[in-house]
DNA sequence: AAGTCATTTCAAGTTTATTTGAAGCGGATC
DNA sequence: GATCCGCTTCAAATAAACTTGAAATGACTT
């Protein structure tokens, strides 16, 4: 639960929504900072702020390429945050998750 | 998306995780403060401190009963939450949601 | 109407986050 | 080896979050 509210954390701000979600989207190739930062529009230094945050989390990770850094998504990571959250959800009102979008669906479309 | 960073901020806190757990599981019912409180092991001041927050991002309300408050889940808002970060996870990934517990198994189990 | 109960509000102190710009560092280029 | 690039680290300032206990509120009870 400790990880869970770690998580959480991490994405409790708008600049690091933004900013994971743009890594989320990159997938295994990954983004690099300076890109991560233009996204976001923030200075490069408050941007290596926040992935700070958003890597200590464990969503996700660094590897670098020459001088840039590039980041990517830790998936296993976030499909426990995701996970958590769904049974906090589902469990007491499994009802309810049936709103929830078709992932079967979705992987057919995209 | 300020909404999503809201509810996350909400859920980054070990205290109002396991509130918003309880709360969660107490349905339509709801629980009163003082359960939550002895429930998270808190006293009631700072309980209501983060009842506050968690009110404030939309994922639970409170009733009046007498003298004592009942808090109940928006489960809409939760699903809207679990959404966001399926998209994000599923939308790039759709391959990852497999991992997810299916929801219909779940709620014939229960 | 006085007392008690459940809970919140307040104010103050403490801690933790966030932002900013300057400086540093490792890798590429000349 | 000097320089430029991409990015991080540092330090300092500002802001936001958290905790605490005392006091207030509003609703039942006597």
């Amino acid at each position: 639960m400790e990880q869970a509210a770690l998580g959480f954390g991490a994405l409790s701000h708008e600049t690091r929504l933004t900013v994971f979600r743009k890594v989320m989207g990159a997938g295994t190739e990954g983004v690099t900072a300076g890109e991560l930062a233009e996204h976001a529009g923030v200075t490069p230094s408050n941007l290596s702020a926040h992935l700070t945050v958003l890597t200590h989390s464990g969503l996700i990770r660094v590897r670098r390429d020459g001088r840039r850094r590039i980041y990517t998504p830790i998936v296993d990571a976030v499909v426990d945050l995701v996970t958590f959250l769904v049974e906090d959800c589902c469990d007491g009102h499994p009802e309810v998750c049936a709103q929830l979008p078709s992932f079967q669906q979705q992987r057919q479309a995209s």
